[in-house]
DNA sequence: GGATAATATTGACTCGATCAACATTGTTGA
DNA sequence: TCAACAATGTTGATCGAGTCAATATTATCC
């Protein structure tokens, strides 16, 4: 815990220098500008919003009110922007780009967006997509909304990616040996041979562009009995409804389908989905202990009824 | 191309506005820090070199000569810094901390780890792990040497990401169907639960801690005879010599093994593969129009005599 | 031994960052 | 309605950041 703790502070404190050395001087200040980095933020801004007043900018780019008072006043001088009162309220200035501050931004922009693109034109492939997938994810972390958990259908990838995930999952925190990784393959694969539209789904679960959990709903031997097999949630994803979700999609499309009863397998050690399927309703009928990948474990199946 | 091109210089940017705003001040200018960002920028660096020279560190943090000679000056009128000429060297002037200095940087250290700390705290588990692995990347993709290949066996989850990755590759640039991502699971389940590590091996090729491509070495039908399978390579590893280091392991291991021949199956449409064999000596030996996956297609076997 | 390069300092200037003081305008609540 | 308060915006003051030019000193290369 703390040593992982200092390991990550150490990380993203290496990251902070290697970005204000290598890369912090990247938007907007090549060579020759006629703009510092602060003034083309501002010009960034004022670009981009209607009509907005000086404390509007400030807030925006946590800056000094001073400052930006001082800024807007050179942009005056030199002819980039016009000020004129709000007259719904007296005491803010709106600010506009003129003819002239437009044509600035323009020119700024392209030098910019030049320099960027030669950054990232002088990278190989392999580090150009390490460094934009690197980039969205920061930009989402830290910009972006709360991430959300939307349910989908199975893409190309899905199937061995949910092998993968599941494996590393309980071979990290159970020791399981490679042999679970291979059933799921098996199943999967199965699962795909075999697939009915009319009678089985998958779904995955999504958070930040990444695979977060899936479940799959697959026809039992006995007519009228569906499976609900393979759930699995990241483990960095809990506590964010993930697998609450993915069991109520998974009984409701069974239900939808005329299923009359929904089981699963599980081991009694899973302790985090028993509460999840109790909680959806499902109803443990019988425990067998078992030998599997390495462990002794305690299979479990779980019941559902799904007639009204 | 360009639009994607477009695209990515767009995230760099949005990347760049996110950081200057919301990470910039991260690193070492907590409330009441007695040193500005650039000054503990270079008490960072003296206290990480022997007897570094200002120039040393104006190297190294791209710094204007000027401006160290100040700072350093206000570091020596503080008690931080002693100077002494370097007897080598007339003109080099070798800086150190003092008790003092040391001190401060020590405090200095504590409380941006202590700042960075709560950062890192203050984001969901799910968050975290991606601002890290993101850091991670962007550190090695400018800071770090240039990505060097290395190749290793098999552990958990590489199965299923070696199943992902193919049928992802083969879905976006071929346009298979979801029959070979079920073909592959199929084939490493099998190989997993056949293993016999005196007949059998694999191999997944790394780079900058992700799977960049991989190769299994599986005994086949007849004595003496082994099949590699599974061949592929990262569409932005390409290059890098991933797959001839991938090939040339297989072929090496299989020598070992005391197989007389090595075969393998392909399709025609996957050219870079075909050069790779015909340059590790595989001669094709059969040809077939096939209808798999969902195209039109033409199997091909090839082998390599390995005899001496 | 003289040209050249590297190191270090100083002066000059502008902008960035921060704090304090203050004027102006709109809003809130007794 | 009027005083208290909050928000907006400006100005002064001060220090550091960043840049450029000039200069002194020392080592190195032909």
């Amino acid at each position: 815990m703390t040593a992982q703790h200092d390991r990550d502070v150490a990380t993203l404190r290496a990251f902070n220098r290697t970005y204000t050395s290598r890369l912090g001087l990247l938007d907007a200040t090549y060579d020759g500008s006629p703009f510092t980095l602060s003034e083309a933020r501002i010009l960034y801004e004022l670009a981009n919003r209607t009509s907005p007043t000086a404390a509007e900018i400030a807030r925006a780019l946590r800056l000094d009110p001073a400052q930006l008072s001082r800024t807007v006043k050179r942009f005056l001088d030199r002819g980039l922007v016009t000020v004129r009162e709000n007259p719904a309220h007296g005491r803010h200035q709106l600010l506009s780009l003129t003819e002239e501050g437009r044509a600035a931004f323009a020119a700024l922009e392209a030098s910019t967006r030049a320099a960027v693109g030669t950054l990232i034109e002088s990278l190989a492939p392999f580090q150009r997509s390490r460094l934009l997938s690197a980039a969205v994810a920061i930009n989402e972390v830290f910009d972006g909304d709360e991430p959300t958990v939307t349910l989908r259908g199975l893409r190309p990838g899905d199937l061995g990616l949910v092998t993968a995930r599941q494996a590393i999952l309980y071979s990290s925190e159970y020791g399981w040996t490679g042999d679970y990784e291979a059933l799921v393959a098996r199943i999967l694969a199965d699962f795909h041979d075999a697939f009915d539209p009319g009678k089985d789904d998958a779904w995955i679960a999504e958070a930040g562009g990444r695979m977060v959990g899936s479940v799959f709903l697959v026809r039992g031997e006995e007519p009228g009995v569906a499976k609900l097999r393979l759930l699995y949630v990241e483990s960095d994803a809990r506590g964010m409804g993930v697998g609450g979700q993915l069991v109520a999609a998974c009984v409701a499309r069974a239900r939808e389908l005329g299923y009359g009863r929904l089981e699963l397998w599980t081991v009694s050690v899973l302790t985090a989905a028993c509460r999840l399927y109790r909680r959806a309703g499902f109803v443990m009928t019988r425990e067998t202990p078992n030998h599997r990948f390495g462990h002794d474990l305690v299979d479990q199946i779980w019941s559902l009824d799904l007639t009204p």
